[in-house]
DNA sequence: ACCCCGTCCTCCACGTAATT
DNA sequence: AATTACGTGGAGGACGGGGT
């Protein structure tokens, strides 16, 4: 387009000092034309009008008893209601909430960035009604429209949980500062609580994947299988393409993308609230050890102990002895020093080998300084020294701490 | 009475991961 | 033109036991 061409559409845009004129009169009231209209409301989509601008919105219901990988999304009535009986703290926990509070959520963007510089294009969420699950996706039909896109969005939620992956750092944020930039022209963004899936499922997950992104957890975990995917990162080059030809073509495949993602949303807080509250009964030994350990770091101490205790208590693996280690500390803290001892003990005998130094150097603090036994700490401190030789652990600290110990000793028992 | 040392705890700085 | 939570590792302070 030429530059005089250009100049001449903005023409349109100019008001004039003309306070007691609408604007509406400078310029004919058209109805707007929506490009390949038919296309997308062939695909379900409605356009919102508002003012004179507008956005999209497409509609789907899913029923509770449908499946998403190895859940059925109603499944999330029974996390819910689990949490519901649980008497502990957890950042995932939905005590005190219905189901019809939680909102899963998830945005397209035109690319990763952060800044003015980018901006969302869908907005996608879901939640539960009655009996089924009402998902709802707004899109942003060219770059101006933000005004509707944020309206409809807006006027639509009702929630007081948002469930996201990862949105803590992204969706969110986003969404905040899109709506600095036009909180005159829109309603204000609600206040909520906010679970975001991604750490927990690093939590549970990081060393049995690569990659703790959404997509693998789908795979790996929920069993849940994508074909014809169109993977995030090309999100944004539809997005430009779809805004430069109008033609909705990608789109559908970008909104299918994220509709998947809202689903495995619902599901993965199904599956991360069984693993916490301990209800799935496939759950590995390595699954309950690391709850336990989230409970131990969260400071919920009743919960940790429990659940390490009873990983003790149906299992002799590995696990159970890297629960006794975990436990070993607790027990410490609280001065029960002979559990700490004993449990220890195993660890330095039978348990996995990374961690058997380090219950030597805790058996030869105990000996020395709460059992006074000079002749146990030297015994204990050699053992420290030659599983350090024996794993080839380079670690200055360590050896050097270990030297010093075994030094001190000798001189106490000199005397 | 005082100091040194070992231990434990809290806080902070830095790197890493995922989001499109 | 990014943000958040988390892991790690080190600094520094509190505390207490033991030595001088």
């Amino acid at each position: 387009m030429s530059l005089k061409n250009k100049l001449n559409r903005m023409k349109n845009h100019i008001v004039r000092d003309k306070p007691d004129q609408p604007v509406e009169h400078l310029e004919p009231v058209v109805r707007m034309e929506i490009p390949f209209l038919e296309t997308w409301t062939s695909h379900g989509v409605k356009p919102y009008y508002l003012d004179e601008d507008y956005c999209l919105i497409l509609e789907k219901t899913y029923k509770l008893s449908d499946y998403h990988g190895k859940y059925r999304l109603g499944q999330i009535k029974d996390a819910v209601d689990a949490w519901n009986q649980f008497e502990g703290t957890h950042p995932l926990s939905a005590k005190g909430l219905a189901v019809e509070d939680l909102f899963f959520f998830d945005t397209e963007t035109t690319g990763l960035g952060g800044g003015t510089g980018n901006t969302i294009f869908l907005l996608g969420y879901a939640k539960v009604k009655g009996d089924q699950l009402i998902l709802r996706q707004h899109i942003l039909p060219r770059p101006g429209s933000e005004i509707p896109l944020y309206h409809s969005f807006l006027e639509k939620v009702d929630y007081n949980t948002l469930v996201t992956y990862n949105g803590k750092a992204f969706d969110w944020p986003q969404v905040k500062t899109r709506h600095t930039l036009i909180r005159e022209h829109v309603p204000k963004l609600p206040s909520f609580g906010h679970f975001d899936l991604f750490h927990g499922s690093r939590r549970l997950w990081k060393s049995k994947m690569d990659s703790v992104k959404l997509s693998n957890v789908e795979k790996e975990i929920l069993d849940f299988h994508r074909t014809d995917d169109v993977p995030g990162y090309l999100a944004p080059m539809i997005y430009f393409d779809f805004v430069e030809r109008k033609d909705p073509e990608g789109m559908f495949k970008v909104l299918l993308h994220n509709e998947l993602d809202i689903l495995s949303l619902v599901v993965l807080y199904v599956h991360l609230s069984f693993q916490i509250l301990g209800i799935d009964s496939t759950q590995s030994s390595d699954e309950k050890l690391l709850v336990g350990k989230w409970f131990d770091y969260l400071g919920d101490k009743e919960q940790a102990v429990k659940k390490l205790e009873q990983l003790i208590s149906e299992s002799a693996g590995p696990e159970s002895l890297a629960a006794k280690h975990t436990l070993a500390f607790q027990y410490k803290r609280l001065k029960n020093y002979s559990t700490a001892y004993d449990y220890w003990n195993e660890v330095r005998e039978t348990g996995p080998e990374d961690l058997r130094l380090e219950a030597c150097i805790e058996l030869a603090k105990l000996s020395e300084h709460q059992f006074k036994r000079y002749d146990k700490a030297l015994m204990f401190s050699e053992k420290a020294y030659e599983e350090m030789k024996e794993r080839a652990v380079s670690n200055e600290k360590v050896s050097y701490d270990l030297e010093k110990r075994l030094e001190r000793l000798e001189r106490k028992l000199a005397k």
